[in-house]
DNA sequence: TTGAAAGCGCTACCAA
DNA sequence: TTGGTAGCGCTTTCAA
């Protein structure tokens, strides 16, 4: 382990200099620099971590906590732990994973002990036992999601309302009258914060635009193929023509399974529209057109939050919505009896 | 962030006296340990993680390398990472993630820092860039899987030709002479290191035993139905009566539906082993004998060496391959025609 | 059984 | 533009 000052002396400067050359905090000399950086190169240094996170005032770490539950779905949650691991590296920052049964416990430790820099919430729920516990550590949270109660917190999530209402609307201009959205499960409505946040778009602008909504979801604790097979027979009884689908990969294959046994060929007969999938959705029967939970998006804005939190400004709290966006596959088209 | 001296000043002892009675490595009278821990509860008490990393030899953090390939099976990967963050807990220590497209660098920066006491490599690939790194590297690696070249490596797996090979005796013993492998995807064979086991352990074992054996895998790059179809009415075609099952959750289903299609019952007609999996094998149409694969047993293990490799007499490297458990559930009898 | 104090390797203040 | 050095909050050696 090469240290600081075998830098300083292969560099002929002082200590303070080579740190100054490192961090950029004091001009240094073009010609000094050089040096500086040729021998740190050459001996292969590399500032030592601890102490570093003890004269300094930064840990160069964010612990992101995930409480992993049995009903997540694991490849968007994967999706979201990388990106926010990416866009943390773009910072020169390091992802401590807190996995704990009990999430609090966590949060305290790594806060108390000073190891890290700041805390990324994942897979917010609408009553998050983590809320409480943020507002009384002292170094900043990020939600990525939104809690229920989010009084003084800083949360980051796409606009799940409007990207539902958005979807709504491309489907009533259209011609549709009657629309459906086909959810995830029950109890997602309960652990995860943004499927409600999508039905209530859904319901309030099908509302505003004085169209037939159905709401259906996909099982009670998992995923049943079944559920969504009368789902979707009932909803298409029932004069539904626009889908809106936001639930998981494996519910899709089975209502477009379904819609084409009943006949209804898409977008001829049925139009549909997926909101809030991380996954493709050009790789079904029918490639999708879809309003696409974008993980970057949301972990990129939450980490660029937490390090302006830990600025000389901090900004104010508040809840951070990413507007939705729309992408165009050939899914949706005017209802064949309009 | 309440310090060390509050402690001592609290406990009316000096600050060598509450370190050494957090640490125990020294004795402490009952009395003084009583009055120091009271006064670490009260004060909330938590030793500073970059002192500790600076001043001790330890700081309690492992990195997990886990590059995020595009094939990469995410509820497997997500129990891995789980399993190893309670694993690592259970010991006190904390798991720092490394997702960065170039594994390389992150295991460099974080050793080289001295960020982390070891370093665990998830998702090994045969021929894995990490390997030759790790040799390098002045922290201990440990490998939870087994690459090619595994010379002077500590490496981790469940015995996965004896898993395949303890199907294969199994459905021999019932009666079998024909017996097919259902595997990954076969792009998975050539990045992923115990497809290629699962494949051997049960050639090798079908032939000592004097029976057909077949393999097929279920897709080129990712999971197709249609292939899945294709493979199991071949293999019913050519005599196949024992099926082993080494693939996706999702071929699992296609894999009982076509054998339902064709007429065959299980076990009646057809017997079938879930060789690998992660996934509960209990909720298909037909609940299925398994030979799981573990992640807590081969992470416990993992972070087991790792602690171990830190200790006064690390232990020599080597392979420690863990030996197959086979659970069952009633997919396996005699074949009909026997 | 306990205490005093010398570092651990940096950062950043104070000088020059 | 650069250097000297006092800490940062622990761990651990040396003494008592």
């Amino acid at each position: 382990m090469v240290k600081i000052d075998e830098v300083a002396r292969a560099a002929g400067v002082s200590i303070s200099t080579v740190s100054y050359a490192l961090s950029g905090k004091r001009p240094v000399s073009a010609a000094t620099r050089t040096r500086i950086e040729s021998a740190v190169e050459e001996l292969g240094y590399r500032a030592n971590a601890g102490a570093r996170m003890l004269a300094g005032s930064r840990t160069q770490i964010f612990a992101l906590t995930e409480p992993f539950r049995p009903d997540t779905f694991a490849p968007t949650h994967m999706a979201f732990v990388l990106a926010t691991s990416i866009a943390a590296r773009r910072q020169d920052y390091d992802i401590l994973l807190l996995t704990e049964e009990d999430a609090a416990d966590g949060m305290r430790r790594v806060a108390d002990s000073g190891l890290v820099d700041g805390i990324l919430v994942l897979d917010v729920a609408p009553a998050d036992r983590r809320v409480a516990l943020a507002r009384q550590l002292d170094i900043p949270s990020i939600f990525i999601g939104i809690p229920d109660d989010h009084a003084g917190l800083t949360c980051v999530d796409l606009d799940f309302e409007a990207a539902a209402a958005l979807a709504v609307d491309r489907l009533v201009d259209e011609g549709h009258r009657g629309v459906g959205l086909i959810g995830h499960t029950a109890i997602a409505y309960e652990n995860s914060n943004f499927p409600p946040r999508v039905r209530a778009g859904f319901e309030r602008r099908a509302a505003e635009r004085s169209v037939d909504a159905r709401f259906r979801d996909t099982g009670e604790q998992i995923f049943s193929p079944s559920v969504v097979r009368a789902a979707v027979a009932d909803l298409v009884a029932d004069g539904v023509t626009g889908f809106v689908l936001h639930c998981g990969d494996d519910a899709y294959e089975v209502v477009l399974d379904e819609l084409a046994r009943l006949g209804r060929r898409v977008p001829g007969d049925a139009s549909v529209i997926s909101v809030g999938a991380t996954f493709s959705t050009t790789s079904f029967a029918v490639a999708l057109d879809a309003i696409p939970l974008i993980p970057a998006s949301s972990c990129d804005l939450a980490v660029d939050l937490a390090m302006r939190a830990l600025g000389a400004s901090p900004p104010a709290p508040g809840v951070h919505l990413i507007p939705p966006t729309y992408v165009t596959h050939g899914s949706v088209g005017p209802p064949s009896h309009a």
